[in-house]
DNA sequence: AAAACGTGGGG
DNA sequence: TCCCCAAGTTT
């Protein structure tokens, strides 16, 4: 293909018709930084209101790197991805306590920070430094799938080095930045992963499956499994005006995010054991527990299945990762999907 | 390499 | 309802 007129569409295209974006006001390195990490796996449409409100919550990276982590959580609640806010958070302070606050600017060293993997890497590179760095994401594999028709699996891992040393030859030594990011916009406008609109194709003299009529048949993706089923009892306990919540492992699911305590329902424990199992757990007395919803919540790898439940606890002795709150000191900690359906009908009956 | 890791929107 | 997806990284 002719690299320097391909170059040429896709730039001019992309300075004419590109989204005006929050991110892409800024110059901020640490800035854009911060929109790369939310919109990993996550829509443009449901980032801009938490990039807005965390650019006014945490204007720097020092401010960022100085914030409570329930803070951040709390601002982070609903994206999704947690591990994303605490290693973003860690990486920032790397950056403050050994760079002095300055974003580095090679791909050695931005790799290293926690949190930025190889697309983060070149993305921060090519956008707040100018810098001929591939950025590879799934938008960038279906649209040069499409144009170099490259019928490798995008799912399998290795893949992605295919993508990436394409990208390093016919990247734009001129514009780095408008190149990563036209590859993008054209996979998110126009080179959609379903009926791409071909016929508005700013490149599509270009593209070797548009040329063939493969379009449609690219790029290709082995789907994945489908996901297991758990069942859970979540319990709100109520003592006077204050309710009891845990804090979930520093690992794992939902690491670090408060919830209304859990017991998974398994064959030995039935619902109407629950009353007895908790409170000798607490030793103390849980009881007039009744369910009053039931939902299901699914995850990208697993469902939950939950009964939601009110009942009174007297003379409890809760372990440390567990306390009592009132009302406001709940609308303060941050909670998951699940956890947010299980208030909401709380709050609907006037329970908390 | 494969699985873990959230959420909400659209076909 | 179900399935796929959306600017991936970590283990």
């Amino acid at each position: 293909m002719d690299k320097l007129q391909f170059q040429k569409d896709l730039i001019g295209w992309f300075s004419e018709e590109k989204r005006d974006l929050p991110w892409r006001r800024t110059a901020d390195p640490y800035q854009i930084w911060i929109s790369e990490i939310m919109l990993q796996q996550t829509r443009v449409d449901t980032v801009i209101p938490y990039y807005k409100r965390f650019i006014e919550k945490f204007p720097t990276l020092n401010d960022l790197a100085a914030a409570d982590e329930e803070v951040l959580l709390k601002q982070w609640e609903g994206l999704g991805y947690y591990s994303r806010a605490r290693n973003l958070q860690a990486g920032v302070r790397e950056v403050a306590e050994n760079y002095g606050g300055i974003v580095p600017n090679s791909r050695k060293e931005i790799s290293a920070l926690k949190g930025v993997g190889p697309y983060t890497a070149g993305a921060v590179l090519s956008i707040a430094y100018g810098i001929p760095e591939h950025a590879v994401d799934g938008n960038v594999m279906r649209v040069l799938s499409r144009i170099l028709l490259i019928e490798e699996d995008i799912a399998k891992p290795k893949t992605r080095k295919i993508f990436e040393e394409a990208v390093t030859e016919i990247i734009s030594h001129e514009d780095p930045s408008s190149f990563n990011q036209g590859l993008m916009e054209l996979g998110a406008l126009i080179c959609t992963p379903t009926s791409p609109k071909c016929l508005l194709c700013p490149v599509r003299e270009h593209c070797a499956a548009f040329h063939e009529g493969k379009q449609q048949d690219l790029p290709i993706k082995t789907k994945a499994k489908k996901t297991k089923a758990m069942q859970y009892a979540m319990l709100a306990i109520r003592s006077g005006e204050t309710v009891l919540v845990e804090k979930r492992p520093e690992s794992g699911l939902l690491a670090n995010m408060w919830q209304f305590p859990m017991v998974e329902l398994t064959e030995e424990i039935l619902p109407v054991e629950i009353e007895e199992q908790l409170s000798e757990s607490f030793r103390g007395t849980v009881s007039n527990a009744e369910k009053i919803t039931s939902f299901k919540h699914v995850f990208s790898h697993l469902t939950w299945n939950v009964d939601g439940y009110i009942a009174n606890g007297e003379n409890l002795i809760v372990p440390p990762h567990m306390k009592w709150v009132t009302a406001e000191e709940l609308e303060l900690l941050p909670i998951s999907g699940p956890v947010q359906k299980m208030k909401t009908v709380l709050k609907q009956r006037g329970d908390v």
